[in-house]
DNA sequence: CGTTTCAATATGTATATACATAATCGTCAT
DNA sequence: ATGACGATTATGTATATACATATTGAAACG
């Protein structure tokens, strides 16, 4: 539009960002509330003194995002918030431990080879019936129990866990990096000790405990469930809300 | 590089769109394993009959996206899945209440305008003195208590609040629209219920409970922080990772 | 033999341009 | 009035091009 030819070399970051940082600070800060239309890409690239493409770049992300819609031949409009998503990042257990200072260190419990059950094929949304592993393993920072682990492994879609004792490593750094996971579902929810998992915490029977679920396939095919109980001192999810990367 | 000057119309999606779901495809698949290096830029525009440009915005957004990691005169390289993040949606308890197809209630139960105090200025991170709003408020489904919510507003960052009785609308709701986060941050975690929750909830003194507390900031101010207390039978939250939007 | 320097290379960012597509507005004929 | 139609407009996607920047590897040098 001006500098025809030559490259500015802007003294923060790239124009791209400042253009999107500033825009989403507009509307997280409510300078621009929902509804409000917001500068013609035309308008911006004269504002901020670049190409129209630079515009449209960072538009078409913050679209993307979720933050504003476009509408063709009306212009561009700050979205209302929506449901809120927030990221939960799920960590591996030996890194949460390690997080807290305190020695980690894992042990196999059981290990079972069987044709799966039908609540087996339930908890691994499995349509046929297969062989699966199912393992019992107790994870522990210091002396004390810090969760435990109940996992079915789908051994039509991972055979080379049959062979596989896990004594030395624990399923879940097993599995990562062996299987490439496309999706995952996540349940949470709060739970009383039965006598087997109190046991196995070293808690009072009916205490709470928090549960987390995890379903994994790859490729469409379910893969793993595991089941890890924790005493409800000893841990808290953390999720973190984030209008940008 | 070929067509010069003419665009040709896909059949199906934008080439960008392909490019992506092609890559991202190999990589979920296991095709292309983490450490894998993907063919450079040049050699995918020749493949895909296309600029540069537009493999390199799909690879951009692949790196953004944390699937692949992009070194300079080195190439592209598939990374290996790191921390496990699970997008958890929020949803309004009215919401929630609704989709499992029960009548939903709100009451407030309690509502006190004070000076903060060292407690509330913890759970706000609130630096100086100011006054709050605690407010204590019941969520039912049906007949039955479906959730607890114990919720201080920092009066300084929402002034209005002070006039608002919230006998008729509950906070969230109140707030979402009037004051636009920034950011919010989730802990969630397993509880036994005290005295207090038990009655609320209507459940044993004892009984595990689901406790998600959210705190919310606006520019950096302490907006609110709120507790639900859900009885363990009654919630449970889901969280699904989605590799790509 | 080790270090410095420099050219080659792949990505990063921005530009101008072209044409497609969808929505809106005004005009004109019915 | 009303409906058809074309002009206008804003976004969507792709292109070729230019130059910046970081990193590697090999050549030059002490």
């Amino acid at each position: 539009m001006s500098m025809a030819g030559t490259v500015v070399a802007e003294g923060s970051g790239s124009l791209h960002q400042r253009i999107l940082t500033d825009i989403s600070e507009k509307i997280t800060s409510g300078a621009w509330a929902p509804g409000h239309r917001i500068p013609f890409e035309h308008e911006l690239s004269v504002q901020y003194n670049c190409s129209r493409m630079t515009v449209n770049k960072a538009l078409s992300q913050l679209a993307k995002a979720g933050l504003i819609e476009r509408r063709r031949r009306s212009g561009s409009f700050v979205r209302r918030p929506q449901s809120q998503a927030a990221v939960l990042e799920i960590h591996d257990i030996r890194i949460e431990v390690e997080a807290l200072g305190l020695p980690y260190r894992y042990e196999r419990v059981a290990r079972h080879k069987r044709r799966s059950s039908a609540g087996d094929r339930a908890l691994l949304e499995l349509g046929v019936a297969g062989p699966v592993l199912a393992l019992e393993c107790g994870h522990f920072a210091g002396e004390r129990p810090f969760a435990h682990e109940q996992r079915l492994i789908n051994l039509t879609a991972v055979p080379e866990a049959a062979d596989e004792e896990f004594v030395a490593i624990a399923p879940g750094p097993w599995l990562i990096g062996r299987v490439p996971w496309s999706e995952a579902e996540h349940r949470i929810r709060a739970v009383a000790a039965d006598r087997h998992i109190a046991a196995a915490l070293d808690i009072e029977t009916g205490a709470p405990c928090l549960v987390v679920e995890r379903r994994t396939w790859s490729a469409e095919h379910p893969v793993t469930h595991v089941r890890f109980t924790y005493a409800a001192e000893s841990h808290t999810l953390v999720a973190r809300f984030r209008p940008q990367g």
